[in-house]
DNA sequence: GATGAATGAGATTTCATTCAT
DNA sequence: AATGAATGAAATCTCATTCAT
């Protein structure tokens, strides 16, 4: 019983340790995407991250090496809950491939306009980020792919959907919806989920889908 | 009559000079927007495009005061040629809006994967653009626009087309036009060419016309 | 007696500690004078220190104040502990002059060599500590030659020895064995062994003693 | 011939440029050698090195891309300009083997003192420099050794010479030449000599040379 | 006793800009 | 017109030191 009492903080403390930790990489991490996203890689100065932290540049040193790193890792982090999202969306919804694709782009770009303004630009242009960089962008952009593809294959095979080719569709839905928090950023809050909302319908029409009315 | 004699190989010479600046002039604005272009105005440095052009750093200065006009001007070049080239373009074709817009696509996507790769992505990201130069840009991307909307508006007026909305298609059109280099860049030159085909039946079909067969 | 009673084991218990305490701080210096002597005193960082120890740097707050300290502290124990070992050997030697000084520079150089490699720079180049620490390091430096120079003069006394100066002998004497380690740092152990040989019979030619054979 | 005028001058600009360019080059190398000797590679900042040239530190890098890179380039000058002064003298010199080695020895020793108070010990601790310096060092330490060993070994085969091992008798040598501007550096000017004249007689006895009287 | 976190001063490095020639 | 040199401000990065826990 002493032991447990003994060892069970020590265990519980460690790893709530950890927990912090991780807790304030994140942080550390959102407004890094945030700001990347916002004004691109080589506008955003350190100073500029542990200023909207409140902590001094020294401090992001303390959890990344350098600013490629945590680059890399903003990238990262902010892929893989953007399509952690898009994901549990595909799973949780049922109906044509139409219905789900059309869900999927709607809260793709919802998730854009929203949730990061600006720090979709990172996966548009991966031809400014330094070399290591690019290809964790690359990665991310095939899973990102890899949800609207599946979707896609099966509307065609559906016969739900008439397309050119896949990957050009793919390409250009991407470049659209990527783009799409550019011109909704100065929109009032209605007006934006409106755009939103025949953004995917615009989308749709590349999958021989006809706006609806 | 003296002043004249004197006067002529005078003007005339310094008219030469007046060409031979403008020539410079042209070349150091190609070097730094492909520059720019590819990596991003805030990642190329003024030594970056004297050594492209194998002159130096000092010697840009001759003709352009400060970086940031030289990228203000260098957008603006590339800008002006690009929409004098879709404009005789659209002069030059004749049809329906649907073969003329279908033209324009192509002819647009064309010049920037082969002619200037990378270059348009200037227009894509104004965000990451010194404020200054945002409204330059915004500015020829009206002007830009101003072509496609034509021919959109003329085709929804003549009842060949059917579309969302025309703002949002033209900025979806916009979007993926300005991407296909990034993906079409590793593409052999063959396979490029069927690309950008591709991309424009993809993107007619955002005004509802259906890809051919 | 109660008293006794309680502070017996206290003291005991704080004695512990206090060995406990002693130990870690003994292996703090030895590494630190390692390192320092590796690679200088300003190209080690704490961090370096602590890492080699396997804790973290704030721990050694808990022992050294300052940077500074641990420096003039690892010179300290190095200097000691060396010349302790000298004089020992000193001490424990019978024969000439010449056979005393003999095993003296042998026993010094094998230290360097086998068990402090690095280590003695430290006492070669006080122009790189900060000022504090070069009296340190003067003062053990001068302890050390005391040995060295009773000797000499000893052996000169006796006839034994021919000198030119006994201060310049010391220094060259004791600059030739302090690098040695630099250059038999590559040699395989035999030919160390050799090595250190044959370099205190080549000291012993700076006080006129004829190599063997 | 007026090609000869336009050309003339044209060549011969640019190549006082290049010279003006090589003399500041040295100017920096000159003050960054001393101070790297004096203080040790990392103990010197760029900008002590910028402030003893009066200038800024970024104009260094005008000349060398990084500290690392100057270090080197230091090290090279300062070891190539002494390497040559003993060449010089050891080609004007004649007599007996000793005779020479003699004069070696003490020019080498009065370079360093008098000339390069400091800089010595830089050829003395490679250990402290960062890896690509080592080679640097080590071959310039061989073109230096060269000089010595060819005498030693030429009054070995003569007769004049007794050693232990050539490759000791050098090592002890080196270490005890560039040690000496150390204790020597508070002496008065006199007595500096004089230490200089003393150290080469010391040293003489390395190879079996009895000390003057 | 020890740790993780943070700080701030200072080091290295980059770069737009200026200027004499 | 063009260049080489220099500058200074700002950016990236390092590290001794402090402190709450």
């Amino acid at each position: 019983m002493s032991t447990e009492e003994t060892i069970e903080p020590t265990r519980s403390a460690s790893s709530r340790v950890q927990r912090k930790r991780g807790r304030r990489i994140q942080e550390i991490l959102t407004a890094a995407a945030e700001l990347f996203g916002e004004r691109g890689y080589d506008a955003v100065s350190l100073e500029d991250v542990a200023e909207r932290l409140d902590v001094t540049k020294g401090s992001l040193y303390y959890y990344f090496s350098s600013k490629d790193e945590l680059g890399t890792a903003a990238i990262e982090t902010l892929g893989t809950e953007w399509t952690a999202r898009l994901q549990k969306l595909v799973d949780g919804t049922s109906g044509s491939a139409a219905d789900r694709l059309r869900a999927l782009i709607h809260e793709h770009v919802l998730i854009a306009v929203r949730d990061h303004p600006a720090a979709l630009q990172v996966f548009l242009v991966p031809r400014r980020w330094p070399h290591e960089q690019r290809e964790s962008i690359k990665e991310l952009r095939q899973r990102h792919d890899r949800l609207f593809r599946a979707l896609i294959e099966e509307g065609v095979a559906a016969g739900e959907f008439t397309v050119t080719g896949v990957d050009t569709v793919l390409q250009c839905m991407h470049a659209a919806m990527s783009q799409a928090p550019v011109w909704c950023a100065d929109l009032p809050a209605r007006a934006q989920y409106e755009a939103v909302d025949e953004v995917a319908d615009t989308l749709m029409m590349l999958v021989g889908q006809a706006p609806p009315e």
